[in-house]
DNA sequence: ATGATTTGACCGAC
DNA sequence: GTCGGTCAAATCAT
């Protein structure tokens, strides 16, 4: 923290790709946030500037895949057999890494958006020593009905309340309709202009979360919790006649992650996405996708 | 009613 | 003993 140097990136320069993609995609959203007034009732613009904005965040999440650190072999399944804590002390007393494991490689980056193309579920928050702000702790959504291990935990910069740190942790095994969504979205905007996409890079100031309850600063940080719920409510459809907010809430806010999707794209095209935006791209482990 | 978030406690690595 | 990560009951939002 110390220095400006920032610790942005722990692993060099696959971490620093991830810094510049995820600058592309800052940038990228504040410029549709920008241009939402002006291009509110131009589909065209409005399709175009979801496609920048999905391609960014798509690639975001890509170039986090495809690193090393989100290829933690994950540590260990916290297995679904985590029913009590106590009774878990006798059983996984085993070898999980609960903690500072510094053998789990991560990748850590700052960015001003929570949004990276997923769907999290807030675990847990915890007030850190060093930090004026609080981490908080964000599993898959799709943990338990998919298996996915990735994890990411999420932290006001020291120097930049604007930005935040995001470590990432594991890798994402599940076909996570928001990532369809997110990734869907591309593959809707390449194709049509009916794309949703997601301003979410509001990033600081608002996070578009839903305001819950109080909103001390320590609740922005929560409000990364918004991460899920508020990239819900960060998602808004664009190439068609303007904007729709308003629908926004209803669809994600049924179901933070998965009806996002589900009421806009079907499945067969999720996969379809998957295999033609990722599938090809990268050397995807396509015994994980599935 | 269902699912997500909050929050205090527990657990294990330093 | 301390600190950070995770769990899970309680609470909240939709």
């Amino acid at each position: 923290m110390a220095s400006s140097t920032t610790t942005e990136v722990e692993s060099s320069v696959p971490g620093a790709l991830v810094q510049e993609v995820a600058k592309i995609r800052d940038s990228a959203a504040r410029l549709g946030e920008l241009l939402a007034a002006e291009v509110a009732g131009n589909s065209t613009v409005g399709a175009v500037l979801g496609e920048i904005l999905q391609s960014s965040s798509r690639a975001f999440s890509l170039v986090n895949w495809t690193l090393p650190g989100g290829d933690i072999g994950s540590p260990s399944p916290r297995e679904a057999s985590s029913k009590k804590r106590r009774a878990s002390t006798a059983v996984d007393g085993g070898g999980r890494c609960r903690k500072r494991s510094n053998s789990c490689a991560k990748n850590t980056v700052k960015s001003k958006s929570l949004d990276d193309g997923q769907t999290w579920r807030k675990y847990g928050q915890k007030q850190i020593q060093n930090s004026d702000h609080p981490r908080s702790y964000f599993r898959c959504t799709h943990k338990y009905d998919q298996g996915c291990e990735a994890r990411r935990q999420v932290q006001r910069a020291e120097d930049d309340p604007n930005t935040f740190i995001i470590t990432y942790d594991g890798k994402h095994t599940c076909r996570d309709p928001a990532m369809a969504s997110d990734g869907m979205a591309s593959a809707s905007g390449f194709r049509e202009n009916a794309c949703l996409i997601r301003f979410g890079a509001s990033s600081s100031a608002s996070f578009g979360a839903p305001p819950k309850q109080e909103s001390t600063e320590e609740d922005v940080v929560s409000n990364l919790t918004t991460t899920s719920t508020s990239s819900s409510s960060e998602y808004y459809r664009l190439g068609l006649p303007a904007m729709v907010p308003a629908d926004e809430k209803p669809a994600l806010g049924a179901t933070a992650a998965g009806d996002v999707t589900s009421g806009i794209h079907d499945d067969l095209e999720l996969e379809l996405l998957i295999d033609s935006c990722f599938g090809g791209i990268l050397g995807f482990d396509d015994g994980r996708f599935y």
